[in-house]
DNA sequence: CAAAATAGATTACGCGCGTAATTTTGTTTC
DNA sequence: GAAACAAAATTACGCGCGTAATCTATTTTG
């Protein structure tokens, strides 16, 4: 599994939101965002390169930068962690957890409720046939 | 906020399932999971000292060793954390990750239904009066 | 073509972490 | 009381990370 830092998965999110992109793109993105030099931004492109998270093109004398670990991957791969380290891979503590400690807006109530029915719909057929 | 990292956590599981404990009980109940020497448990309890994540109290020539930071506030950091990294701190779309990509038992499934329910009784009084 | 600019490559450096070993201090035993 | 033991405190060390600066090679400009 591609593991990468804080601060490189910020890169990432530019790349996730656009690609392919070169270096001075990536670095216009984040100029908002994250108060980083340029080259420090050279050297995290570097280190996910060399995790093998992002690939490169050559363009000129420029490279093409494009994520090869994909934002679902990665999201898939930080949540698995968390359900294991922090709720001992206990699904349901860590859905009462969030739903009891975060802030739900009526959009993410009625979001859940959609997901829990289609789950309930593919899981325990109420009324077969 | 405290942060402990991923070492320092499992030696606060040990303690948020029974405290206070002097090291020799802590080494003991990470004997089985951890491959550690009791060198670096003791490590790991300084640290943790340091941090104020936990207390540790004389008793005799021991200490007595109990948590400061608690279970469920780590748990909030922990899982706050991923929210913000991860789901840009949007609620939905994690939840919506958490049900499709994990495996959810039926105990799971009804826990989640009985969730969403008391959400929605305390959030959306569905027929007033 | 020489000089300047620039993209990329290499190197830097302090800090926390994982993983202990060594040293000190206080207690128990002969 | 000296020796042995044990618990705690201190020190160690390589690695990744955050955060760049410097070096090198190539392109652009005058």
């Amino acid at each position: 599994m591609i593991r990468i830092s804080e601060a490189e998965s910020r890169v990432m999110h530019v790349l996730w939101d656009n690609a392919p992109q070169d270096a001075e793109a990536i670095i216009a993105a984040l100029a908002g965002s994250a108060d980083w030099q340029d080259k420090t931004i050279k050297t995290l492109l570097n280190r996910l390169l060399r995790k093998g998270a992002i690939s490169a093109e050559r363009d000129g004398r420029r490279y093409l930068y494009a994520p090869v670990l994909t934002r679902e991957d990665w999201q898939a791969d930080e949540s698995r962690s968390l359900l294991e380290r922090a709720f001992d891979g206990r699904l349901a503590p860590m859905l009462a957890h969030f739903t009891r400690h975060e802030k739900l807006s009526e959009a993410d109530v009625a979001e859940l409720r959609r997901l829990v029915e289609a789950i309930e719909r593919r899981q325990t057929p109420r009324t077969p046939q």
